[in-house]
DNA sequence: CGATCGGTTGATATGAATCAACGTGCGTGG
DNA sequence: CCACGCACGTTGATTCATATCAACCGATCG
């Protein structure tokens, strides 16, 4: 069990496990010298840190629990030799590879082509796919532990210019977002912002 | 043999086989509805399109030559039931599924955080260490078929913007791009703006 | 009760986009 | 062979989206 905030990895340590998060949610990030973070995703429970951390050696990113979280930890040589062993562990290794690599892809689209509404309705309409993939939605409220801070770190603004988009989206009706829970007012509207196709 | 300019390969398109560049240029991306394309990363000679794509029915990307090119394809089948059978070819493509999370991490980063400037030095010096791991590099000039709009479609600005960079750094005596080739003129001067830490 | 954190809002500054004109090299067709 | 068109890059003027700076508010907590 780790507290809300607890950095979980840090980029560049050794690592003889594997790590996946079990409870609550956390996010990878790259931390920069001079205070610039990048979050890179969020981890919800069931996620495997990254696909790829069962090849490397060292974490090439850093994790932090957002929410009080539970990780829980493979030896990386025996999920290896389960690997060779079992296709079906092959397959869902690769499934989950396929799965980081097309949504990395697809971030880096929303960050290199799309304006600050875009992104965010993006990044809403991503996370709220993976929410419902792991829990039963009424009325369309969502749980969603991040703080505007961590959205900014996410799709690279300000937390101000966040408040502010916020703040319209919420006025236009289409999502609410405060404190704990995300609701959809207008899921057509939020979808036509922030799709990319 | 592919013509400079040729799409190889289209978003959602099924395919039978795993694709591999062996000669030439090529580079990855997403087309939005209006125009608007991403980037995603360049491929040279020896570059799988994708490691995922061992295990995707259709491509979740589309691909273009840069330069006139060369391919080579696989059966997708044929390749996943060697690695099953060999470790060495399992380790081979988790390596570059490795190579490839990480680049898609950094990129992300720059994306996100980074100015003009640092987006486009970071870019180069990317690239310049991949050029540099296929060829002998004479006098820091560096084959590099690149177009300003290739440049502007990775990194997220306008050509005429990355024209004005370039510009920069050609006065600031830090690289000169043209025509066809790269010349670094102070590479320590380029790592100080583009390098993540 | 003061301090801190997260969010809001307004005023202003700035980096990059946009619009536009121009130059140059090149391929193509007359 | 010339002339035209076109792709690519450059440069200047202006606009616009987002950052920055700053003040303020409410909630929470020691």
């Amino acid at each position: 069990m780790v507290p809300a905030g607890k950095q979980i990895a840090t980029r560049n340590q050794v690592a003889e496990d594997v790590f996946v998060l079990c409870g609550g949610w956390g996010f990878r990030f790259f931390q920069l010298p001079d205070g610039r973070r990048q979050i890179l995703n969020f981890l919800l429970p069931g996620d495997l840190f990254s696909a790829a951390s069962v090849f490397e050696q060292r974490f090439h990113f850093s994790v932090k629990a957002l929410t009080e979280a539970q990780i829980s930890a493979m030896r990386r040589e025996e999920v290896r030799s389960r690997l060779a062993a079992s296709p079906e562990i092959l397959t869902a290794l690769a499934t989950s590879c396929v799965a980081e690599t097309e949504a990395a892809d697809e971030m880096q689209t929303a960050l290199g082509q799309y304006s600050a509404e875009e992104r965010i309705a993006y990044l809403l309409l991503h996370l709220i796919r993976r929410i419902a993939a792991r829990s039963v939605i009424r009325d369309q409220r969502y749980p969603f532990p991040l703080r505007q801070q961590h959205i900014a770190d996410a799709v690279g603004l300000t937390p101000v210019h966040v408040s502010r988009v916020l703040s319209l989206f919420r006025d236009r009706g289409v999502v609410e977002v405060s404190d704990g829970t995300l609701q959809v007012r207008n899921l057509a509207g939020l979808e036509q912002i922030g799709s990319l196709h």
